[in-house]
DNA sequence: CTCCATGCAAAATATTTGCAATTCA
DNA sequence: TGAATTGCAAATATTTTGCATGGAG
């Protein structure tokens, strides 16, 4: 969907439009959980064969880089790449099938007010990422394992 | 200072109580950041120089099952452990020194309780970081550079 | 004395770098 | 054409495993 503003935003900022970056963009810009290295490789070679996992690699971090994707952390690790938001949204993670979706709207400013006063930190950044059962999984579970 | 509460919990779970598990427990337990294996490893060498990192390693995984550090999700990374604080508690760490304090009474509840209507997902974790200067940190920068 | 635990070495992973060949602009 | 980019191979970095020895209980 968004593919060719991602193409757009890698050739404004003077990178190269090559079939490896197209295919890894392709890839991680229409999938809506977040991918390990490794699996943006395998599904984009799907449809580049030649692609190498280096540029995988190298590709991500020029797309982290321009803010198009952002590292997903998780308990198994933090190693998976997502398509970023737009704006200061947070995430919340599907734990059975990985889907992901943004949300905004935090109201936990007077939460980062108490916490600044009571311990006197400055806050800069604030985390937060949610987790649970996204709806197809949970009507999964209701009906019984398959 | 709870190195000896952590000994403890160590025994009573039937692992027995070695010079290496002490020399481990004892930095963990009295470092207020999150510390890399590597760290943890030069660290507790300085204690018992016999020390290997492979054993670090496996106690570091113990005391996680244990309860008593947990993993600690940062920009560079996810592999360093800290303390874990008792009950459900949040974390605030600071980008200059690294050093960590929980806090607590986290009043995200509507928040999470909206996120599930509007999105459909039932939220089962929550996970919520603050990062900036701690006080320290903020008088030296105050007083500029040294 | 009996196992659990250790440390070494080596294996398995994950990520980065050097470089000649390729390809976009 | 010329410089950016690629993919391979190899170098690093990180974590795990096999196994004989050592030490806790």
């Amino acid at each position: 969907m968004s593919s060719n503003t991602w193409l757009d935003q890698l050739r404004e900022n003077g990178y190269r439009l090559t079939e490896s970056r197209r295919a890894v963009v392709e890839v991680v810009a229409t999938t809506e959980r977040a991918l390990t290295p490794v699996e943006v490789f395998d599904a984009a070679r799907s449809r580049y064969p030649a692609l190498g996992l280096v540029t995988v690699y190298r590709t991500l971090e020029k797309l982290e880089q321009l803010g198009l994707v952002q590292r997903v952390h998780q308990e198994n690790g933090c190693n998976a790449y997502l398509t970023h938001a737009r704006g200061h949204q947070h995430l919340i993670i599907c734990k059975t099938c990985g889907r992901a979706e943004y949300f905004s709207g935090d109201d936990i400013s007077s939460l980062i007010q108490r916490v600044s006063q009571q311990h006197g930190f400055t806050v800069k950044d604030h985390w937060l990422q949610l987790s649970g059962l996204c709806p197809d999984c949970q009507k999964l579970r209701d009906e019984g394992d398959d």
